[in-house]
DNA sequence: AGCACGCCGACT
DNA sequence: GTCGGCGTGCTC
């Protein structure tokens, strides 16, 4: 895809963010045009936004052809970036104009460069001054000249605008327009490595491969607390050296925070942030400066691959196992694997760090499609955790408690040393099932075939598929008898019922994702843990994403068969990878940690594996089953989610497309379906699913596109294609 | 996605 | 008689 120019009313191609199905004819505007030009161009009665995408088809009637209206003040999309969005959609089996989306996030794009007006001391010598007056040039020569908005300088003065604008009259202050969007503080790349062991040749490494610019994937594996993070920010400090641009993908916005504090002692200076938690004005900012090369380095969340870098020269997804990279709703597609393919088109190096890799990655490396590091040695004095299992068989707890006798002794024993334990649940709330005693129903969502969960901090009822909420019924809203509702198994908010009754000295603290209404507080409140301002810390998936505690000595997994059972082919690797992980954030410091994992079924292959710590062994068994399964990462598949408020509907048609299956079996691929979605009714929608799977080799995006492209969706009806599908519920 | 056009129920 | 419900169709 390379550029060329337009000549004012030549035909061009221009891609909309509009959902239409291809890219549309328009006439250059006066003075011309470029591909990757943002353009706004008229549509029907609007003005929308587009890039120039190539020469116009000249299919369309020429007489219906409408010019450009105009060519925005933005720097031009890449060609890069193009063909990534391209490929992507491709990939995912996206229209083009969806994927566009994705990469035009950016508030003010149509505004141009945004500014704002500015007071400073003009020429003008000021002779005889009032108070006021004179408040406002010593303000403005206190911040040594440096040019100030109207609103903080009559803050600073203590004066009214007034008083500035009579200022500006007599010529003493001038007013002017400077760029709202200031560059970002310059990273100092010289900084000296704190690199040891065999941290020292993995960095050198990675070194080398930005050096060499060109694109390689390489795993970087180690276990917490390895110094992961410190051999890849050796990378981006060469590729800061190197005048190019870094980005560093992180799962979880809780996680940067404490990211951001590593990257300022690194480089002396914080990187541009993006990610859902970033206000209008700075995104605005960080696009502007990562489009104009001046943003030298980006830490974000996923839709950080789709910002207009000018010089990518590196990128790297951290913890890349972790599941919240694959995007559930909208776009469907996995931001590692989108990553991968981002600097395959740019050119560049990417770095996957993981303690507990993928098993993709893992087969990737195998095949020795990626090459592999490894951080084998902890980092300064901590050493692994111990690990033990409690047969809960055997533990005979009496009822609505879940702590065995021999994690509390361990807890208590912690407490009386002054060190923190945490308990780890992955479930919300208070307790997972509302029953009524009586005649045994439970509370369901009125709008989801999902199961209600107390959440008694609420005090409500929630829905954890659709977010719905209801109060607490007093009768059965099944039989209608009174005071019999009762709630069944733990979540979180028990747990830490049940820890404070035993501990009652101690400090607890409940970390779930539900309970802070904004990230900055979950940052704050994990800052205050880690600082010691709990003893013993409850919490949910969201601790076991590598956050530093440094006074935690023991993890206690209250429930490590949740997630062994279950029809999802990777729930064997998500409990392996998330034991391990937790275990991983015990002892992280000089004290030695245990972590300790309560199971029924103790003699289970995962467990076994994690408690033999022997994860080569563990990947091997695991590759063996879906390879003798032919399921991913050695065959493919894909997901078709049908959904519509009409029942009968949505199955008549999942049932055609099924029997029209021709395209698959041309490659041999098989469907299965359409039957009801594990959650089979969302908001009011009814799902039907309908699973496709094939070969390693099936050319299968081409076979997809076939087979949906021979029904017509009705407009009430919609149908999602997910490719790689990671979740199966 | 918007925003039009267009054809059937309860109001001044 | 009209205001307005949202089904269907078009946008270079």
């Amino acid at each position: 895809m390379s550029d060329r120019t337009y000549a004012a009313g030549e035909l061009v191609g221009v891609l909309t963010t509009e959902p239409l199905g291809r890219v549309l004819d328009y006439r250059a505007p006066e003075g011309g045009c470029g591909d990757g030009d943002f353009v706004e161009v008229p549509l029907g009665p609007r003005r929308v936004l587009g890039v120039v995408w190539g020469r116009g088809k000249g299919d369309w009637d020429p007489a219906k052809v409408r010019p450009v209206s105009r060519v925005l003040d933005a720097p031009p999309m890449r060609a890069e970036l193009r063909t990534f969005l391209q490929r992507a959609a491709d990939y995912t089996l996206t229209p083009l104009p969806q994927m566009l989306r994705l990469a035009t996030r950016a508030p003010g794009l149509g505004e141009g460069v945004a500014v704002r007006r500015v007071y400073r001391l003009g020429g003008a010598v000021p002779n005889q001054l009032t108070e006021a007056r004179h408040r406002v040039v010593e303000a403005l020569r206190a911040f040594g000249g440096a040019p100030m908005t109207l609103g903080e300088l009559a803050e600073e003065a203590g004066c009214g605008t007034s008083v500035i604008k009579g200022l500006v009259k007599l010529g003493v202050v001038v007013e002017e327009d400077a760029p709202r969007d200031l560059p970002f503080a310059t990273l100092d790349p010289a900084g000296a490595a704190v690199l040891a062991g065999d941290q020292v040749a993995a960095g050198d490494a990675l070194v080398a491969a930005v050096n060499g610019g060109e694109y390689s994937t390489t795993l970087l594996k180690g276990v917490t607390g390895s110094g992961k993070t410190e051999v890849y920010l050796e990378a981006v400090a060469e590729c800061i050296r190197l005048g190019r641009q870094a980005l560093v993908l992180l799962p979880e916005i809780a996680l940067t925070a404490e990211f951001l504090t590593r990257v300022e002692a690194r480089f002396g200076a914080r990187p541009a942030e993006w990610h859902s938690g970033v206000t209008q004005t700075e995104r605005r900012r960080v696009w502007r400066m990562v489009a104009s090369g001046q943003a030298q380095f980006v830490v974000g969340a996923r839709s950080a691959l789709f910002l207009p870098f000018q010089r990518l020269g590196l990128v790297v997804v951290d913890e890349e196992h972790d599941t919240s990279y694959k995007q559930e709703e909208g776009v469907l597609y996995n931001a590692r694997d989108m990553a991968v393919l981002r600097a395959a088109v740019a050119g560049c190096p990417v770095v996957l760090a993981s303690a507990t890799p993928s098993l993709e990655t893992w087969a990737n490396v195998e095949a020795g499609k990626y090459g592999r590091l490894d951080l084998s040695a902890r980092y300064g004095p901590a050493e692994m955790p111990d690990l033990g299992v409690i047969d809960m068989r055997e533990a005979n707890l009496p009822a609505n408690s879940w702590i065995s006798a021999k994690l509390g002794a361990e807890i208590g024993a912690r407490l009386d040393r002054g060190e923190q334990s945490l308990v780890f649940l992955n479930r919300r709330g208070y307790a997972p099932v509302t029953l009524c005693r009586a005649c045994g129903a439970q509370v369901g969502c009125d709008h989801c075939d999902a199961r209600m969960v107390e959440h008694r901090f609420l005090k409500r009822l929630v829905c954890h598929q659709c977010g719905a909420t209801k109060p607490m019924p007093e009768a059965c809203p099944s039989c209608k008898v009174e005071g019999k509702m009762a709630a069944v198994g733990p979540g979180v908010e028990r747990m830490a019922e049940e820890v404070q009754a035993r501990f009652p000295q101690a400090r607890v603290a409940v970390l779930s994702s539900d309970l802070f209404g904004s990230a900055r507080e979950l940052k704050a409140q994990i800052e205050a843990i880690a600082a010691g301002a709990a003893d013993i810390i409850i919490g949910t998936q969201i601790v076991a994403k590598g956050h530093n505690f440094p006074l935690l000595t023991l993890v206690g997994v209250i429930d490590a068969d949740l997630g062994l059972q279950g029809s999802d082919l990777r729930a064997a690797e998500r409990t392996f990878q998330l034991m391990r992980q937790v275990a991983g954030r015990a002892g992280r410091s000089e004290k030695r940690g245990a972590a300790w994992l309560q199971t029924h079924q103790p003699e289970h292959p995962v467990i076994r594996a994690i408690l033999g710590g022997d994860e080569e062994a563990f990947w091997r068994a695991e590759a063996a089953e879906r390879k003798a399964a032919g399921v991913p990462p050695y065959g493919r598949m894909a997901g078709v989610i049908l959904s519509s408020p009409d029942l009968q509907q949505v199955f008549d048609f999942g049932a055609e497309l099924a029997r029209r299956d021709g395209p698959l079996r041309k490659v041999g691929a098989q469907v299965f379906g359409p039957a009801p979605a594990p959650i089979a009714r969302v908001r009011g929608r009814h799902r039907v699913r309908l699973l496709v799977k094939a070969g390693k080799l099936v050319p299968l995006q081409a076979a997809l596109a076939e087979w949906v492209a021979q029904v017509r969706v009705p407009n009430n009806l919609r149908m999602a294609i997910d490719i790689d599908p990671q979740s199966f519920l």
